[in-house]
DNA sequence: TTCCAGATGCAATGATGTTGCAAATATACT
DNA sequence: AGTATATTTGCAACATCATTGCATCTGGAA
């Protein structure tokens, strides 16, 4: 498991408290993805400005992706050593809890078998499952 | 096919020229999703308030759906007479070209074979597709 | 320690969505 | 048709979220 330096040092990105701190909240969720305003509320004192330009910056880095799971909020999940989803989200999903409102990251939800429209020309699939988490059941 | 006056009068609301506006412009798009920045540029005269109030009125009277798409836009779209997606998604999918920015509701996109972690729950599948659409090929 | 590109904090601005209230109007009733 | 009333609309004010420009600060290398 990386630190958070490690992260930074692999992105060359300066190795800032802020920075730190952002990381380690990421670390400290590896599965689920994690809301703008719970950054804002967890991270102590910090400039909202900053948190934005953080995140782009770490989004550019590859470090973390953003996730779609179908609610308003932005979210981000760190990616993994394999994360290819800032390319192509292949067969990755997102579940997210009604209860709890936690979206977690799946590596695989099995085979999916698409079909288009003819002539339409298909690039990402991104799959949004919603329902009760195991927490919450 | 069912008018504006039709479908106004099916969900017991007054027949306002502004409504009969609004759902014109949909039933222009019926298999595509529309941005609420759409309406605001094509509906001509009208208050960006009504807008809104209109289309949640719409929306809880089960005459258009909030598509979910991926991207940031609130869209909607008008539902079919079969229309279930304000009660569960089921196979309903959403294809969105990146070039044009249009998205289509698809009404099947073939089997899914969802494989989730145990004692997850699901209850709605939602499937955002995106690449190339007909006529931008 | 010094230097400077990069990072941060602040002020101002823009985009988007909501609420309260008064004026306008669609519809039902006489 | 004329009237009453509940609904709808438009305006003002407000709340939230995100971005940009610029001055200041700082991590990291010489």
């Amino acid at each position: 498991m990386s630190t958070s330096v490690d992260i930074l040092k692999r992105s060359d990105l300066r190795k800032t408290p802020f920075r730190i701190r952002v990381l380690d909240y990421f670390i400290l969720q590896p599965h689920a993805a994690v809301r703008n305003t719970d950054l804002e509320q967890n991270i102590g004192d910090f400039d909202r400005i900053t948190l934005y330009r953080t995140l782009k910056t770490f989004e550019e880095k590859g470090i973390i992706h953003e996730v779609v799971d179908g609610s308003k909020d932005q979210k981000y999940a760190l990616c993994h050593h394999d994360c290819k989803v800032h390319i192509s989200d292949g067969d990755h999903a997102h579940f997210s809890c009604k209860l709890c409102g936690n979206t977690y990251c799946l590596d695989s939800v099995g085979e999916l078998n698409i079909q288009l429209p003819s002539n339409y020309v298909l690039d990402k699939v991104q799959v949004m499952l919603s329902g009760t988490c195991d927490n919450c059941k």
